[in-house]
Parts: C-alpha cells; sequence; structure tokens
RNA sequence: CGCUCCUUAGUUCAACGGAUAGAAUAGAAGUUUCCUAAACUUUAGAUACAGGUUCGAUUCCUGUAGGAGCGACCA
C-alpha cells in the first residue's frame, strides 16, 4: 500500500510538471508532516521549486496548492506561510482511512522480502553473570529481529557463548580451593551467579597470596603496595598457576579439567536461561566458543594461496588492509595458533556454509568497531561474496553518571539485580494504583512482570542505538511519563472504554466532523508502515518506541477532551471507537516488536 | 601520535538540510459528581565554541574545546 506522503509527492510531482514543466521534475519534492502551529496536515517545501516556476516562494506555493486542490477530491484546502506549502485532507480521507484500516485483519501487510538474515545476538561470557549492557544488546537484537520479521525478511537468532579460555578457568580455580562441593542448588544461589562469585573469589584469593607473600597488611592496596598492576602480579600467584594449569589441561582435553568445565558452564547456562525467559529473548541456535575456536585456519590457508594473506618474518600470519585506511593485521600466531579474529573469520564461514544467509548481523557494542571492519575487509579481500552481506550492528555502551559501569564494583549494573528492582517497583506502584483488586494472584504477579519489564526494555529502547545510554543506579527507572508504562496505561484505558461501549459494527459516516486531535491521531497511524519501514532500515527501534509514545500521547490528550461513550451522536461515539480500537491494535502491535507486553486493565 | 563516535533545558531523550528546536522529568499553578488521574491543562528553561557552504544549518564541511572507544600474536 503507498503512503500518504507518498501519493502527495506523485501528485504534486504531476502538478509542477504541468505548471512548471517538464524539467521541474528533477527537483527533489519535499512532503513532511506539516507542524503544529500551522493550519495543514501535509507540508510542501516549495524553495526547490522556485527556480522551475520563476515565481517567487508564495506566488509558487499559491499555484501549486489551487492546481492540487482543483485536481484532487481529496484537498480540500491550502495556505502558504513563508514558502511552505500547507495542505489540508478533508475529514472524508481521514474517515476513509480509518475505516479501511479498521477493516484490515492484520495491520500491516508486507511483502516477504525472502532475504535471509542471520543475527547474532547476546555473546555471554560464562565467567560472568549477565550485566546492563547484555540487556541493551538483548532487547535490541530480539527487537530488531523482530522488526526485520515483520517487514519480510526471514530471520534466525543465534548466540554464541565464550565458554573457554582463562577467564572461566579463574572461577574453576577459586571453586577448586575454596568451593567445598557447594553447587546453585545447595547454596540457592542462581548458576551463572554461583560460578561468577567464585570470578570474584578468584580476585581476592590473589590479593590474599599477594599479601602474604609481601607481608602487605589489609589496610592498603596491595597492587599499590607491591607496585605492579593487577594483570602482572597476579601471575606471581599460586591461584593463577592453578588457574593455568587447568587451561593447559582444558586443552589437553583431560578428563578432570573438561568435567569440571562442563559442570561448572553447565550452571552458567541454566542461569542464563532463567534471565532468558524472564525478558522473553530467544535464539534458534547456539554456538560455543569451544567449538568453534581452532575454525578459520583453512581461510587462511586459501588466503595464502590467493597471495591476500602472508606469512610475516616473524612467522605470523598477516593481511595489508593499509590501503583501505586501516592497518596491516596479524591473522593468526606465529606459533600457528588462532586469536579471536581467526575464529571468527572461521565461524562467519561456517554460517554462511550453514545457511547461506543474505545477511549476518552481529549485535556488539561499539568498542568492537574495528574489529568487525577488519572481519568484513578481509573476508571481501578473500573473495567472499557473501561479505558483502556482513552488517556490524554497533551500540554503545550503557554508563553510569560517572562513567563505565565496572564489574568489580558491585552489583549496581547487574541484569538480574535490574529486573528484580523493577517488577518491585510495578508492584509497589500498582498496589498504590489499587485498580486489580479482582486479579488471582498469579494474574498480579504476571501484571507486575509485564509493567516492570515493560519499564525497563522501553528506557533501553527509546535511546538510539549509537548514542550511550546514561544510566543512574541510584535513581530507578521512571514509571510516569515519556515511559513503558505510560504506553501500556494509555492501551489498558482503550480497552476499558472499549469494553464498557459495547458496540458492534464499526461502519463509519464519512460525514463526522473531526477534531483536530482525531485528526491528528489518524494521521499518526496511518504512519505507522512507514515507520516500521524505517526502523528496518536503520535497525533501530528506537523509531518505534518514539512513534507509540507520541501515539499515546496524543491519545491521552483525545481522550481528555472528548467523550467516547457519551459522545452527542453515533457516527461520532462509533468513530471515537473506531480511532480507539485501532490505537489499541498499533500500541499492542508496536510494543510486540520492542519485545514488550501490553495489559488489558492496569 | 593517528582513526572512529559523541556533545541539544538542571537531568534523561527527540528533531528526511526546512517554519517559532519538540517531549519527559525535576520546579511553579491547576483539572476527578463523567469512559482507568500510571492521565490531562498552563508555566519557566537548551543546540559546547569559531568560521564556511546554503534561500534556509542542531543536522553538511573546516578548525577549537570536552568526553568515550579503537589503533594487541587479549577478547
Amino acid at each position: 500500500m503507498i503512503s500518504i506522503q507518498e501519493l502527495l509527492k506523485q501528485e504534486a510531482q504531476k502538478a509542477c510538471k504541468n505548471l512548471f514543466g517538464e524539467e521541474s521534475l528533477t527537483a527533489a519534492i519535499n512532503v513532511g508532516i506539516t507542524n503544529k502551529e500551522f493550519e495543514g496536515d501535509y507540508t510542501v517545501v516549495v524553495f526547490p521549486l522556485v527556480r522551475f516556476s520563476k515565481l517567487s516562494p508564495e506566488k509558487t506555493g499559491e499555484a501549486l496548492g489551487t492546481y492540487l486542490k482543483e485536481n484532487t477530491d481529496y484537498i480540500n484546502d491550502f495556505n502558504v506561510v513563508k514558502g511552505f506549502l500547507n495542505l489540508r485532507l478533508t475529514a472524508a480521507f481521514w474517515i476513509k482511512n480509518l475505516e479501511e484500516r479498521s477493516q484490515k485483519k492484520e495491520l500491516t501487510i508486507f511483502s516477504a522480502k525472502k532475504e535471509k538474515v542471520l543475527l547474532e545476538y547476546c555473546g555471554p561470557n560464562t565467567n560472568k553473570p549477565l550485566h546492563i549492557g547484555h540487556l541493551r544488546n538483548m532487547l535490541l537484537g530480539f527487537s530488531v529481529s523482530e522488526i526485520l520479521k515483520e517487514t519480510g525478511s526471514d530471520v534466525t537468532k543465534v548466540n554464541i557463548y565464550n565458554d573457554r579460555g582463562i577467564a572461566i578457568c579463574k572461577s574453576m580455580a577459586a571453586y577448586i580451593e575454596r568451593g567445598n562441593g557447594e553447587t546453585p542448588e545447595s547454596s540457592g544461589i542462581k548458576g551463572d551467579h554461583f560460578v561468577g562469585d567464585y570470578y570474584v573469589m578468584f580476585g581476592r584469593i590473589v590479593e590474599e597470596q599477594l599479601r602474604a607473600k609481601y607481608k602487605v597488611s589489609g589496610e592498603e592496596n596491595v597492587f599499590k603496595a607491591i607496585g605492579k598492576d593487577r594483570e602482572i602480579a597476579e601471575q606471581e600467584t599460586p591461584i593463577f598457576e592453578l588457574a593455568k594449569k587447568l587451561l593447559l589441561q582444558w586443552e589437553a582435553n583431560d578428563e578432570y579439567a573438561v568435567n569440571l568445565w562442563k559442570r561448572m558452564n553447565g550452571w552458567v547456562y541454566d542461569g542464563f536461561k532463567k534471565t532468558f525467559d524472564v525478558l522473553g529473548v530467544d535464539f534458534e541456535k547456539d554456538y560455543f566458543e569451544s567449538e568453534t575456536y581452532k575454525l578459520g585456519k583453512d581461510i587462511i590457508d586459501e588466503g595464502v594461496a590467493k597471495q591476500v594473506i602472508y606469512k610475516r618474518v616473524d612467522d605470523a600470519m598477516a593481511i595489508d588492509l593499509t590501503a583501505d585506511g586501516l592497518d596491516e593485521k596479524v591473522l593468526l600466531r606465529s606459533d600457528g595458533t588462532s586469536i579471536y579474529i581467526t575464529q571468527d573469520l572461521g565461524t562467519a564461514k561456517l554460517r554462511h556454509d550453514e545457511f547461506k544467509m543474505d545477511k549476518m548481523i552481529y549485535v556488539v557494542a561499539n568498542e568492537q568497531d574495528y574489529h568487525f571492519k577488519v572481519l568484513k575487509l578481509a573476508l571481501q579481500k578473500l573473495g567472499k561474496k557473501w561479505a558483502d552481506g556482513i552488517y556490524h550492528l554497533s551500540y554503545a555502551l550503557v554508563e553510569s553518571p560517572t562513567g563505565r559501569f565496572k564489574s568489580r564494583e558491585g552489583k549496581t549494573a547487574d541484569a538480574d539485580d535490574l529486573i528484580a528492582e523493577v517488577l518491585r517497583i510495578a508492584e509497589e506502584k500498582t498496589k498504590e494504583h489499587g485498580k486489580i483488586e479482582d486479579f488471582t494472584a498469579e494474574d498480579a504477579q504476571a501484571l507486575y512482570k509485564t509493567i516492570g519489564l515493560g519499564a525497563l526494555k522501553f528506557f533501553i529502547l527509546r535511546v538510539n542505538p549509537f548514542k550511550k545510554i546514561i544510566f543512574n543506579p541510584e535513581e530507578s527507572i521512571d514509571f510516569h511519563g515519556q515511559t513503558g508504562p505510560f504506553i501500556q496505561y494509555t492501551h489498558a484505558r482503550i480497552k476499558s472504554v472499549i469494553r464498557k461501549a459495547n458496540i458492534a459494527s464499526l461502519t463509519l459516516n464519512q460525514q463526522t466532523e473531526l477534531s483536530e486531535t482525531e485528526r491528528q491521531i489518524i494521521q499518526q497511524l496511518s504512519e505507522f508502515e512507514n515507520i516500521l519501514i524505517d526502523a528496518a532500515a536503520k535497525y533501530d527501534p528506537s523509531e518505534v518506541a518514539n512513534y507509540l509514545y507520541n501515539l499515546s500521547k496524543l491519545y491521552n490528550k483525545f481522550y481528555n477532551e472528548s467523550p467516547i461513550i457519551a459522545a452527542k451522536s453515533e457516527d461520532e461515539k462509533t468513530l471515537r471507537i473506531a480511532l480507539s480500537s485501532i490505537t489499541a491494535r498499533t500500541i499492542a502491535k508496536g510494543m510486540k516488536l520492542l519485545g514488550i507486553e501490553v495489559p488489558e486493565k492496569m
């Protein structure tokens, strides 16, 4: 279906051709929604047309407006202000638009693009619980995939677990030293936190052992006292030796080390799964670094054969990207073992062999912009056509007002804690309002979850991905104003009215009068498809989030100024119900694309 | 040193190169015999700085200042 803006654009182009001649078609005709302060629905900017009309901006606008009014049946009126032609469409046009919308079973219809998209998101390390950064990643990844699906792509969501390496071995070492056979079950601690706690404990053991070795008292900062950084100093400790030994054993497939590794990672996956379920995110396929970390060497060989990759004097394999403004990049260590980029090259190829996708989207923080530039470019240089479809959906970090959240400093940025906190607030606020006395305890819990997560998800998704989010853990997430609960409330409010209105037919009378706000709502509703197309093209859910907020805001204004059930006439009542109903459906649909549920009552 | 990104009310976010820069929140003042007041109405408050391109610049270009990230045979 063609959008109204597109329709007007074409109409204006035809008009210009007739009025000012063929060549005026080369001018970009700019149609936008009219600003609130002016009279009109859509605005054509006439400045670019002046050189063809050879008239003043005002005269050009007048000419175009007159022509459009005479040659269409839906343009009611126009005015020209300083080179802006404001067009007013007829009420009948808007009512017809509303009616068509209300009769469609699906709010939006997009033809399938048959584009196969693989979207990787989340990517946790198994030695630490999920934090607020993962939250942004997951909410973004999930929402983008929903939006892409909605607009016609075939999306497969995958996760990659960074499940091997020295980090998890540190947790294992600490567990061997201090675990005493405890398990998440015996301690009642969620699996990922359980293992994460031992990672933290590893750090403490390092400090203890250094204090003992250098006789530093408990008061002083031990690293300052001995004048070494943690990364250097820890290597002198027995606990680090143990971790390193475990890593070597693991790589040698030693039974003890592998079993412990499996056991501890198993706890972590159980813990992660709980968080994924609460958030409502999922993956069609899991990848594990432990299974892919040796991949990519065949690609290096291929590159050598093609003379794209070469062996340096120090035996490391490298690729020269200086012609593209990047540096020389080592792709394989001189001892022949792989590094991060090696396995990413291999994994990319593996996935392409497996899925033959057109696009591969990596949802990864902007710290890795350079890495993904290299990855894509290297694959392209190797002649992989499909590398053109690689896209790094880069997002900025979530920071506290004082800067980056440090995993070492307390739990302020922990995902599970944050979720628990918003659920608690949702419960508290809901009880304050006291509108759900008739709910069962189970339904009430479900509602707290809907509202709490709605607040959290909207808080994160409303911000443009490439802009950093400042989150102050001292102040809790808001439930009033520009928030998820505001939109959810609008939905519940509409549902309540519709339940009470008890109306069967939604046949509209096109002669009904429209208020300014009603007109704006219908116009806003008609923009929904455009917003989705835009959001999909930019991989940006914040467009949807802001749209839904504006729609809800407009609706609440309308709700306050116009009686619905007690409208003056039946026609008016039917129109307002139809308007309300489609607004609710649009909100529900849009929120679903953000991964947010909407309640019938709250 | 080089490259990339960011800088808009006290604070958190908006604004295809378009009109008098929108919201929210915090502040002040109002609205509930009526459909859900988690709402609505009124009020005050911002484009880091200096140039340039343009009919028109928060947006594009150059420079300056401030912040972040990257430039690993770490991930």
